[in-house]
DNA sequence: TAGAAATGTACGATGAATAATACATTTACT
DNA sequence: AGTAAATGTATTATTCATCGTACATTTCTA
C-alpha cells in the first residue's frame, strides 16, 4: 500500500503544522518522482487526503492545505505538574478499559522496586475532551496502596490525588518522552489510523522512602495533545543553567484560530 | 504491504521496550486472528523480524524477543540544558546538509517576531554519535545574528554557544515536544523506515528584548534518544508544585546491559 | 490567444501480496 | 506414548494495488 503509505505521511505533514494552511503542494507528478511512484498511486494518496478534508484539490490550480477544524488542543506544562493534572481532570473525561489486580511484569517491578511476591493494581483508562479522545493511560499502582480506593474513583479523580488522600507522600518523579506508533488496541482507543505516531510518556513516581507507589504508561495522540516547557534563564552559576517559567505552565486552552505547532520543513 | 505494516508495529514494540527480552509472542494464529491477516502474512512479518535480528523463532516453541545490543542511548535532561547541549556535542559529531539564507515562511517569521522583510539563515543538520545518526535539526537564525559566526562554526559548536559568542543574551526559550513519522528525507538521514515514529521538539529562543534568536525543528530517533524529565516535590504554596531535579539532569550516558525504556503493556 | 501546468478520467497489462489449504516437524506436557 | 501447540514447507488461486499511457479539462500567465 504505497498510497496508503504517502497519505499518512502528508496528513502528518499537514496536521503537524510542517505545511502550512494555504500552502499547496508539489504537483502530482512532482509527488510522483519524489517518492518513486506512477502518478495513479499519487493520486489516491491526494483522494484520501481530500476526503479526510485536508486538501482541497482544483484543476489548473493545484492541492491545497485546508485550515483545519483544529480540534480543541491541550497543553501540559512539565513543570507545575499537579495543577495542571486538576484541571485537566476537569475539563475531560475518563474512560476505564480494564481494571484488576495482577502479578507485575519484570521491568514494571524493578521500577517500582517491588519484592517479588508483591501485586499491583493495573488500570487502563482513556481520558477524551469533548467526547475526542486524546490519551491512552495505563498505570501499575503497589496493590497495598491501591486499596485505599476503587474503580469509581479512577473514573472521577486523578490519580495522584488519589495517592494524596491515601496517605502516600508523594515525593519525585521521573518521566521520560518518547514516539511510538499505535498498534490496533491503541488505534481503536484514541481514535487513530493503525501505525499513527503517538507521543509516549512514562512516569515513575516514588515516595519520601524512594519506593515506587505509581508507574505510567501514557500515549497522547499529538493532534490534540503536546508537551511544552517553559524555561528562564537562570542568572546562578556562569549562567549555564535554565529553570522551568512558573506562571506559564499549567494551562489548559484552546489555542486562537491560528495553528501553533511545529512548522517549516519543506513540503513533502 | 499488510505484512510490512505488521513487521514495523512488532519492531517499534519491541524497541520501544514495551516488550521484553526473552517474551514469548502470541502464536502465528492469534496474531493471523488479531490483525485480519492469513496465516501466510503474519509469518511474512515475522521472518522479518528474525532477519532483522530482534526475534528468534524455533519450531514447537514459539516466537522469543532478543536481547538488544542496544544502540547507545542519549538522554537529554530538560533542566539544566546548557551544560548538556555542550556535553552532548562533544560526544557526537555533526554533519552539516544545508546552509543559506532564504525568506522565512510566516509561521518561523511569526514565532520569532520578525519584520516582514526581514531574512534568516537556515540550515539542516544530523547529529551523530559513533557514526549512528539520532537527531536532525532545522534551525531558523535572524540573519542579523547568523553573521556573526560561519559555516565551519557550526559544525563545531552548539548554536548556542555561537549565539553567546554574538553577544546574544539568551533569557527565555519555549520549548514543545510532539510525535511524526519519518518524511522520505529526514528518514534517510537518520536512517531509519519510512514511517517510523520520531520525537519531535520545537524550540524558540528569545533574547532579553524578547525578541526571537533561534527556531529549532529537531526531530529525534526514540531508540537513541529520548528525553527524561526528573521532578522533585516541591513545598512552596500548598506542595502541589513540582519542580526539576538539579544533579540528575544532564546526563549523557550508555545505560547498562539491562533495556531500562517503556514496558509492560500487553505484548502486541 | 496560445501555452504551460495543474487536475480529472479512462483502460488494460502486470505482478506482487495475500489468502486458503494441507501436511511435516519440533517441543513441551500429561 | 500420545497429544497439543508451536513453527516450517509447499502449492494454488485470486485479488488488488500499481504502472504506463493517452487524452480531456480547468486555470493562470505571458
Amino acid at each position: 500500500m504505497k498510497a496508503h503509505r504517502i497519505f499518512l505521511l502528508l496528513k502528518d505533514a499537514i496536521l503537524s503544522g510542517r505545511m502550512e494552511p494555504g500552502e499547496k503542494l508539489p504537483g502530482e507528478l512532482k509527488l510522483a518522482e519524489r517518492h518513486r511512484v506512477s502518478r495513479v498511486t499519487v493520486r489516491r494518496a491526494l483522494q484520501a487526503l481530500r476526503e479526510a478534508g485536508l486538501v482541497a484539490r482544483r484543476p489548473g490550480i493545484g492541492t491545497l492545505v485546508l485550515e483545519q477544524p483544529l480540534d480543541a488542543r491541550l497543553t501540559a506544562s512539565v513543570s507545575n505538574l499537579l495543577p495542571n493534572m486538576v484541571r485537566m481532570s476537569e475539563a475531560s473525561d475518563v474512560r476505564l478499559l480494564e481494571f484488576g489486580y495482577v502479578e507485575p511484569t519484570g521491568v514494571i517491578r524493578e521500577r517500582l522496586g517491588l519484592a517479588s511476591d508483591e501485586r499491583v493494581q493495573r488500570s487502563i483508562r482513556v481520558r477524551s475532551m469533548n467526547g475526542k479522545p486524546f490519551s491512552h493511560l495505563v498505570t501499575h499502582v503497589p496493590a497495598r496502596i491501591a486499596l485505599n480506593y476503587n474503580e469509581a474513583d479512577l473514573a472521577d479523580t486523578p490519580l495522584f490525588v488519589l495517592l494524596e488522600r491515601s496517605g502516600v507522600r508523594v515525593s519525585q518523579a521521573t518521566q521520560t518522552i518518547s514516539a511510538v506508533l499505535a498498534d490496533q488496541e491503541v488505534a481503536q482507543a484514541l481514535e487513530v489510523a493503525v501505525g499513527s505516531p503517538l507521543i509516549a510518556l512514562t512516569r515513575v513516581v516514588c515516595d519520601q522512602d524512594g519506593r515506587g507507589v505509581e508507574h505510567l504508561d501514557a500515549l497522547y495522540r499529538p493532534d490534540r495533545y503536546r508537551f511544552q516547557i517553559e524555561l528562564n534563564r537562570a542568572q546562578g552559576e556562569d549562567g549555564r543553567y535554565w529553570e522551568p517559567r512558573e506562571e506559564a505552565g499549567g494551562e489548559v486552552s484552546k489555542p486562537k484560530a491560528r495553528r501553533t505547532s511545529k512548522g517549516s520543513r519543506r513540503p513533502v
